[in-house]
Formats: C-alpha cells, sequence, structure tokens
DNA sequence: CCGTGGCGTAGACACCGTCTACTCGGCACT
DNA sequence: AGTGCCGAGTAGACGGTGTCTACGCCACGG
C-alpha cells in the first residue's frame, strides 16, 4: 500500500529516500532508482534532466526530515535555551547516525545541485534557531551571533563526520558520543551553572 | 624532469596527488590516471588490485602534507601553547582550503580503504599534537584531554567542511574565516587573556 | 639456449549517466 | 467520428567507468 500511484516523480524521491537510508550513498544510482521504481532507466529524465537533480530532491527530503525531528525534539520551547541547545544537539547528533546515508548525502555537494533553489538555503531555519537560542542563552559581549552559531554548527557537523568516519572512536577512545556532545556545549556556552 | 622513472607505482601515486590538487575528487577515475601516467588502463591494478587503494595511497600522501605543513608552522614549538594553537589551527584550515581536492579526498571514507594500514590512525600523530598543546594551555578540571581535543578538532574540521560547502559564507555572513577561527579557540580556551 | 617470471597491453564484461528515436493512449478540436 | 497532438514512458545507442583474464614481451638465470 506504499502510495501505489502518487505519480512518478514523488515515487521516485519516496524510492530514492528508503535507498539511501537503508543502502548508502552508493545504491543512489539513477537506474537503480528507476529499476526499484518499476519503470525503465530513462523515465526518470522526463521530471529530473540529470541524475544530480534527482539527487538533490531526495536530499532535500533529508533537510525536511532534519528540520522535523528537531522541531519535534525542542517541543512547544518552553525550556531554557541552555537545555533546548542540549535537545537541539542530541537531536542533530541522533539524525546524522541514525541516518548516515541521508546526511552523507545532504553534505556531500559534488553530488548535489547546490543552485537548485535552496539546498545549502534549507539549513537556514534550522541555523536561526541556534542563533536565536544562543543569543538567549547569554554570549560574550562583542561576539557576533551569527558567528557563534556558524562555529557551533561547524562542531556539531565536524563530530558527526568525524564520528561517523571512526576517527574519534580512535582518538577519544570513548565508544559514546554524549561525552563529546557535553564538552562541545560546555565550550561554547561556559561551564555548567548550577 | 618529473622522477622521469621513478617505477610506476610512485609515478601513479605522484600523478593522483597533482591531478586531484588541480583537479578535484572527480577527475581521480583509475582510467584517467593511467593516462596520465603514460600507460594502459590495466597497468595499475600490479600495485593497486584495486581502485580504491590508489585512492588511499593519494590520500596517504595527503596526510604526509598535512602533517609536514603543521610541522613547519609550529617551528620550534618554543611559542606559548595558546599562540600555538591558533598557528595550527590556521596551518590546519588554510591547508583544507587551499587543497580542497585533497583535503575532500582523506575525509572521503567511501573512495578509501579504511583498513589499508592506517589512514585514520594517519591523522593520529596531529591528534597528540592538539591534546600535548591543549593540556598545557590549561583546561577546565576534569575535562578528559583527549575528548577536549576531539572536540576542537572535530569544530576545525567542521569549519572546513562548511566553509567548502558555502554554508558558512551564507549563514554568517563574513567572508572571512579568520573571526571563525579566533571564535572557535575563544569558546575552547577561554576567552583571551589580556 | 631455453624457460620462467615480472611487467605491462588489450579486450571483454557489466554497469553507469545521457541522449534520441520511438510507441502508445487519451484529449481537444473540427 | 475522425484526426492531430501532446504528455509519458520505452528501448537502444554512445562513451565512460572498474574489474577480470588472456596474452605479449623482455630480461635474467639455469
Amino acid at each position: 500500500m506504499h502510495e501505489e500511484d502518487a505519480g512518478l516523480r514523488a515515487r521516485l524521491i519516496e524510492v530514492g529516500v528508503e535507498l539511501v537510508t537503508r543502502e548508502g550513498t552508493q545504491a543512489l544510482s539513477l537506474r537503480e532508482i528507476a529499476r526499484r521504481a518499476g519503470v525503465s532507466h530513462g523515465a526518470p529524465r522526463r521530471y529530473f534532466p540529470t541524475h544530480l537533480e534527482l539527487l538533490s530532491a531526495i536530499a532535500r527530503e533529508g533537510f525536511a526530515a532534519l528540520g522535523a525531528e528537531v522541531a519535534r525534539a525542542l517541543g512547544d520551547g518552553r525550556a531554557d535555551p541552555r537545555a533546548q541547545l542540549t535537545t537541539l544537539g542530541r537531536a542533530y547528533l541522533g539524525f546524522a547516525l541514525a541516518n548516515r546515508g541521508m546526511y552523507e548525502l545532504m553534505f556531500r555537494h559534488d553530488l548535489l545541485e547546490s543552485n537548485h533553489l535552496g539546498l545549502r538555503e534549507a539549513s537556514l531555519p534550522l541555523f536561526h534557531v541556534v542563533t536565536d537560542l544562543l543569543t538567549r542563552a547569554g554570549l560574550r559581549p562583542g561576539v557576533d551571533p551569527r558567528i557563534a552559531a556558524g562555529v557551533l554548527w561547524a562542531n556539531a557537523h565536524g563530530i558527526a563526520q568525524l564520528w561517523a568516519w571512526g576517527s574519534l572512536q580512535l582518538t577519544t577512545g570513548s565508544a559514546e558520543l554524549e561525552p563529546l556532545l557535553r564538552a562541545t556545549l560546555e565550550a561554547h556556552l561556559g561551564p555548567e551553572p548550577r
């Protein structure tokens, strides 16, 4: 009962999302997606002139899912900013590690049509949430909140990346990434108040 | 006069390094490397049973270059730890942005034979330099220096990655990454003393 | 002098992304 | 009712890729 006729365009994206989350980026060949969608290899071309555009559409779905996940985790946003940032960080890293294939795709700029109207921009609302929480949590005076937010985001991104690569387990010796998250937030927000 | 006969194995790596730094990861097809080395497409197979192993050898060269660059920047290591960390950060980001193709390759785990005996491990000495500098620069009590170093490295890595992707320019509005580096170090080392 | 082994060649195979010619079915219009 | 058209998907070709295998070739040792 899988949306048995939702139009080929949507169907291709759906198949692609499932494929990338289950088998990774390598499996996302144009022909394989077409095969799994039950159409010939030339069919996708009607809706996506190029392979990259199809992958971009799939990645966009990923950004939407990440946004939804974060929004769900944040809830009504009544908790204090620091707690919310912790939650956000956990949700972000959780998403990245639970959906490695999709997360990798989302940042593989060589696979994406970066001008496909908003893909880098798709991460922008999430970014604004961070700047907002960060200013509300308190910044050192004279610090541009956008810079601070960029650095914090980069930190989370780097952790996700290096963790997926195995380097962080190798170097830190830890099998958990919670301490890394805690250390990150303490660095950017100052020591935990009590 | 380009090492006109240094054995095919070394020659392939040399060609690959030049190719990836000049034209990026996409250009690193096995056949193209063979072509530029002036041999048939089957020749590399004698030295590198698979494409991934050749790419791994090229990436290893990248890690060596990064290590050399950092060592050169650090000099005799007599400056105070904080200044050295700044220098290290600048050198790291400088390398990543000056050699985008190579840097991308170095962390594209899908292109590398990660068990090619030490490739993730190739980043280990660099990592130890960071832990060392970090402990000498002073840590909050009760913080595992390996965790702190991992987080700091992840931050630099994330900045390099997101910057190359264009996201950080988009979000922070800055065309320079020096402020990002400064903010990073202030976050992880505390405010600049004066 | 002959064999033997390392080194590189050349062609096959399956797969990939793109392009193009084609078919087929429904719809509008005369 | 007949006809033209147009969207949607098919099928095959083309050049490219990584891998595998069979084959030359040359130098060196017996």
